[in-house]
DNA sequence: TTGTAGGCGTTATCAT
DNA sequence: ATGATAACGCCTACAA
């Protein structure tokens, strides 16, 4: 007995039935399309359709009906925000709307309990599939939705514990491609700049650099630094390293926000054009920074893509062993890369 | 009986309590962690609970529910891969998920159907909520469903044959911004890039700068190009101006890609340090680019902040009038828009 | 503390 | 071509 016109209780098929004067089946087969209503009738409930302002609720709809596909599909992703996750979204989301799928997008900021909440939340929710970059070590808490028939596509790192499609970059090889740039440019004067070691895919960029590094006797220990997770930290890891004695002549940052990072760095040095930098990961308007940012660019729209590709595959019934895409990375060169060593 | 183990019917509250040996009322209390259970009995129930690999169904439990609420969120966006947009639909997704709701997220493009569509999906999937960048130039199709209890939050332009919250930027004065500041360095040729006319914060922006020109007595249809959608569109046009006998001595782009665009066309020229560019909106590495681009930057976060706190607000009854929240631009200025005129 | 009856809005099944 | 009835998985109301 509020006052306020509150929200007014939606009306349902029952109401529309009575103002329609017709049974509420009758409107359920109009609303669904089906045939066997008379084209007089269908008018008439349409009508009362409108004049009510009726809408199907498809939760209470899909309650009942056999297949029990909810049409919502989860991607939880690193951050969507971010231009990596956020292109990721954009190329899933397309080929969900495309198939009158909807997505729940979330963030996880690399924290493994948020993922677990969130991927509980989806599974009540019954999502028909899940798109996942993982922030946990450790996917197997998962094996028993996927038994039960939710598939997972897990995307950027390889899935642990969990028998999945997964799309990925071979991480390691793209670092060493990096290192491997620099080293025949005269360079054994190497800096590495890493994220945290627990990232899966962090781990491998930095095992992939290193190892180039050695291979080519270019190993330094002062000059890797791993862990950093900002721009602020970033920068201050390499700017310790150009106040070395024997500072690098060149970079190689493992992750988009330390290209960033080590761009701004030696810019306030003044040295842009003096020290070498290749990053990993492209940048939006890395061709127009000065000098242009060489990277290591991942095919994100192909990633997106086969993503997708992979799990409405799965929802369209398709079985067999888990698929692993390996998207191949290629080597950008725009400048900053190319500065020889002195 | 199929030979394949597809997928097992998820167990239901009945199978967990056939195997607790209780109730399927008990289990749910269980599950909502109502009291009124024994803790012997809970904790066979949560056995149960573990062995089956039983998952709570949120789309049932709401249609039993009293107050019929989803936790489910709309944000229907102009491009989530778009930096903008991503920004907003972080902020906005983070303050959902502080609520335990979920985002439903999806890119309208500027296509006026995708909207409607996406709407009435959407809604028929009851969200709680929207937050809507619109497509359309009229969204008074949503006012009964606003009536009938679905807070809409319009964003980035003002809401037209509806009464909503919105939050804006006043694209007119932010345009003008612009153009106040190179004409107080000497400019008097100065170009403007813009979007669609039909898209409301295009046409304001552009309204906005020939405003200000004309009050400067620096007007000029001929470097006046608006409709321009995509990088090649903005290069194109900037590069006609630049080929006038009397060519701008300065560009306002009012887009991001504008911008870029313009950017993109200077440097090609080699005359990035020459003709002074001020962008609308802010670009991701904007003080990298040489010179460091200036630009009439809106600031993201507190639109994304107020717009969760107007939809928040509605789903937790605040009644009263529209509120109608314009964020301030501001110029920041980093070397691209202070190039004086020859 | 625990259980039973009924219904949320819809679709499946079977009847008319 | 149309309708009555049961059921989907769960929660509310009430009873034991």
């Amino acid at each position: 007995m509020s006052p306020t016109a509150g929200p007014r209780a939606r009306p349902t098929m029952r109401d529309v039935a009575a103002v329609a004067g017709v049974s509420f089946k009758t409107v359920s087969r109009v609303v669904n399309n089906e045939p066997g209503v008379s084209e007089a009738v269908r008018r008439e409930v349409a009508g009362a359709i409108e004049t009510l302002g009726y809408r199907h609720d498809r939760g209470a709809s899909n309650l009942r009906r056999g297949d029990r596909r909810t049409g919502l599909v989860g991607a939880l992703l690193q951050d969507v925000g971010n231009d990596f996750s956020a292109a990721l979204l954009r190329s899933v989301s397309d080929a969900a709307h495309d198939r009158g799928a909807a997505v729940l997008a979330a963030s996880l900021d690399e924290e493994a309990d948020r993922e677990r909440a969130l991927v509980g939340d989806l599974v009540s929710r019954r999502v028909d599939g899940l798109l996942l970059m993982p922030a946990t070590q450790d996917q197997s808490y998962l094996a028993r939705d996927v038994a039960d028939g939710m598939p997972v596509v897990v995307i950027d790192r390889p899935p642990v514990g969990l028998d999945a499609d997964s799309v990925t970059v071979d991480n390691a090889a793209g670092a060493a491609t990096a290192v491997h740039h620099l080293l025949s440019l005269g360079h054994r004067r190497i800096g590495v700049l890493g994220d945290l070691d627990e990232i899966a895919t962090a781990h491998a960029r930095r095992e992939g650099a290193e190892a180039a590094l050695r291979e080519g006797g270019a190993s330094a220990a002062e000059l890797v630094a791993a862990g950093l997770r900002s721009d602020a930290q970033g920068r201050a890891a390499l700017g310790a390293m150009l106040d070395l004695a024997d500072p690098p002549t060149a970079v190689v940052a493992l992750r988009n926000v330390l290209t960033e990072a080590a761009a701004r760095e030696l810019r306030a040095r003044g040295l842009q054009h003096q020290v070498a930098l290749v990053g990993f990961d492209d940048l939006p308007m890395a061709d127009l920074v000065d000098p242009g940012l060489t990277v290591v660019a991942q095919d994100v729209d192909t990633m997106g893509t086969e993503a997708a590709r992979l799990l409405f595959a799965r929802l369209d019934g398709h079985d067999g062993p888990p698929e692993q895409v390996v998207v191949a990375t290629s080597l950008v060169a725009r400048g900053s890369g190319e500065i020889p060593a002195r």
